[in-house]
Order: structure tokens, then sequence, then C-alpha cells
DNA sequence: AGGGTTATGAATATCCTCTTGATCGAAGAC
DNA sequence: GTCTTCGATCAAGAGGATATTCATAACCCT
């Protein structure tokens, strides 16, 4: 998952940023509105967080742009705590959820989740946040993967892969897509990391390993 | 927790009610706004969850007496989705948040104890009783740590760190969540006092201390 | 104020991950 | 059958993340 942030206090922001990796998120950070605007503009983002307190351009008008260049893409807004008049105005210029500061972090992933969650149409019932198939369990909430009840030691990448990969069963993914979507790249296409990573996880899963398809000229298929 | 829902649909209604249970809440029904607003004269909420399209009086009109009566329990409203204008005049009335509908149960409950902690202002996953895990008890009234039958002395801040750990089985928490939950930080990263005391609570575990896990990349996981 | 405990930040050493480029192999095109 | 392109695999260096220790600062209790 993409996630910009724009967000002028610096340690804020970059608190805000780690604890978003950890969850295995790319995160883009902007200082301001404008600069913010400016990098949506060149690519697309999954969830956008947003301070109303910004210098120059406000969060409310940052959000009120977005919606006019008919940018959908879900946002929450970090208000004041209290600040009523703040939340109506935020969700008259088109934010999505709000959050009052400060705010516990739970919150923030839980909010984050939900947005995405109601953007993608994603199927509500899938309770227990657990990706299976066959003897293949991810646990995303423990960052675990099983094996055929055997846990399987995983690197950062790795787990978002395949992640990826099982929520995404049956579906061909090009290598961009993969790229954008685990590390966040938007261009540069000229590196084999995609394929590297395939080759890891295939070899770490066992007997599952074929799961993952080469698709010729398309990207991979997991199934 | 004490929770009044005020919801006319039965199905929705009691859908709710039993998922508030299980939570281990206790849970008050009432059928239209009317019925409500009595209730809540007789006895005190920790949370109003009140659904915005009821016959008679409607959700606004209810959360607009609530607080003409100087009522302060924080209300959730739950609204029809996209439905702006319903979300603002509901903030307007007095609403604390407001859930689009379809919800996930997930989110209701997140929000309910987002909500009760901001008005109480107390951390939410004090559960009085006691953490286990296998031959690790940790006592939450008493505030002791036994691990096989021995006492072992803790810091205060080694406590909330493992009785987070213990309540976050199997769930992997990244250095800020813990940062934010135990030492209350909104910013400054700069910090690895985490490692340090994670550090520690290993030595003090003895055997147990290899339930801690790190999690590279992502942050540390007990279990 | 004093003694002891607790909390924090810095420094270091170690280990692991990531990435790249090169090479080898397989699949499809002609 | 040969050529070409695309994918798989390997190994090594660079960079990052974590564990651990220590010194200092803050705190608390008499």
């Amino acid at each position: 998952m993409n996630i910009l942030l724009i967000e002028d206090e610096l340690r804020v922001a970059d608190f805000v940023r780690r604890g978003l990796k950890a969850e295995g998120w790319v995160v883009e950070h902007a200082d301001d509105g404008e600069t913010g605007l400016e990098i949506m503009q060149d690519r697309g983002f999954d969830v956008v967080i947003l301070d109303l307190m910004l210098p120059g351009l406000s969060g409310q008008h940052v959000c009120q742009k977005m919606r006019a260049r008919s940018n959908p893409t879900p946002v929450l807004m970090l208000t004041a705590l209290d600040s009523t008049d703040e939340r109506v105005a935020g969700l008259r210029l088109g934010a999505d959820d709000y959050l009052p500061k400060p705010f516990d972090f739970d919150e923030l992933i839980a909010r984050v989740q939900a947005l995405h969650r109601r953007s993608t149409g994603y199927a509500c019932c899938q309770s227990d946040g657990k990706l299976r198939h066959q003897g293949l369990i991810y646990d995303s909430a423990a960052m675990v993967l099983t094996v055929d009840g055997r846990i399987v030691e995983l690197s950062a990448k790795e787990r978002e892969l395949i992640a990826l990969l099982m929520a995404s069963e049956n579906k061909a993914l090009s290598r961009e897509r993969i790229l954008n979507s685990v590390w966040g790249t938007h261009e540069d296409p000229m590196t084999n990391v995609v394929d590297v990573y395939i080759g890891r996880l295939r070899k770490k899963l066992g007997p599952y390993g074929k799961r993952i398809t080469t698709v010729r000229g398309a990207g991979y298929r997991f199934g």
C-alpha cells in the first residue's frame, strides 16, 4: 500500500512514517501542501494522510484542490482535538475521515486500513486477517508465514511480497505493479529485484513454491 | 463498559449487540429516539451508538437533545455511506465520531474503544485480570510478574511493556506503536529506548525471554 | 540534600537485508 | 535448428537494523 503523508512538523512526520513503514507500507512524505499536490500529479496513492495545519496552502485547500482535479484518493485528515468546525470543514471539502491529534498509533493504522478497504471494496468478512492457501498461511497481524505448520522466517520485503501475491490469488501481477506496491518504485524498471525475490520466496515456500507461476512477458501469478 | 445502542432495524441491532457483548460489554438497546433519551435519563452510559435514520425523532435530534441536556456521553453516529451532509450535520449537532454503513465490525469496536478512551483518558487495554502465558503470569492488579512461580522485580516501564506485549500476544508491534503506547510519544523517533527495554525484559524473563522475537524491519512480537 | 533506583541517549559491534551485475538457462520466434 | 529475448540464479559489497553496554541525567524516598 502506498501512502502520502503531508505534514510539516518533521519530528511528527518522521515518527508516523516509521510506524507506517513498519506496517509494511510504502510512505512518501511532503512538507507542505504544494509539494504534496505536485507529488500526487506524478503518481497515485492508496491513502493520503493530511495535516490540517500546514504552512502556505492549508490542508483544507489541498483537499479541495484534489477533489477539483477529480482525484478520488481517500483522505484522512489530522485535526486539532475537539475542533468541530475544522472537522466539519474538512468533511465538506472532501476528506473521508479525520483523526484528532494527538492520536494513538493503533487508531491511525486502523483508520488508514478502513479507508483503504472501503475504497477498494475489499470483502468485509475477512475477519482474522489471515491469508490461506492450503497449507500456506500468512498471518498479517503476527507477520508470520506458516508452511504446513512450520514457521518460515521472512524478511520485510519477502513478507510484503507474499502478502501481495496471496491477496491477489489467481491474478497475474506485472513486475511494475509489484515494484510499485512493495518497493514504492514508480519508474526505473531497470532492476531485477522482483525476480530475485520471487526466487527466494519459491525456495522458502518449499512444496508451495510451484504455486508462483511465471506469466511470460507479463509477470507472476499465485494460485 | 456500558453502551446504549439506538437503532430501529432489529436485524442490525441484534447483530451489533451480539458483537459488542462478545467484547464483554454491556449493551442496552432502544428502538427509537424517544426511548433512547428516556433510558439515558435513568442511567449513564460510556458510549452511545446512534443510527441516523430513525422513525420519529431522528438521530440528529437525539444528539441535539442530549447536548441540550448537557449530556457529555460520547456519541458514535452510524450514517449512510458517502452522505457528507449527514456526517457534517451529525458533527455539528454534537456527535463525536461517525461510521459510514456498511461497516466492519472491527472498525466499530475500534471506534467505540477510541471514544471511550478519549473521554476517560485511560488506556483501554487494561484488562484487570491476569495475563498468562505458560509459566509467565502478569497480574495487572497487583502489578507483579511471576516467572515459574518466582516473582520478578520490574520497573514501571518494564511492567507496562510486558503488559502490552502479553496483551498483544502473537501480534507484531512496531517500535512506534510501543513508544506511543508505553511512553506516550507522538514524535521524536531518535531514540532506542524500546530496544534497550526489550533487552532488559528478555534477560529478566529468563527462559521465556525467547518468547519476545524480533520481527526485522517491523518490530517485536510476543508469543 | 543524599543515596539509590530508574530512565535515557550514545557508541559500538555484529548481523542481516537489500541490491546489483553477471552468468546461465529456458521459451518462443523465425 | 538457430537466434533472440526473457527469466532464474548466484555471489558479493554496501548499507541498515538490532543487541548490548555504559555513562549520564532524572527521579524518588527518606
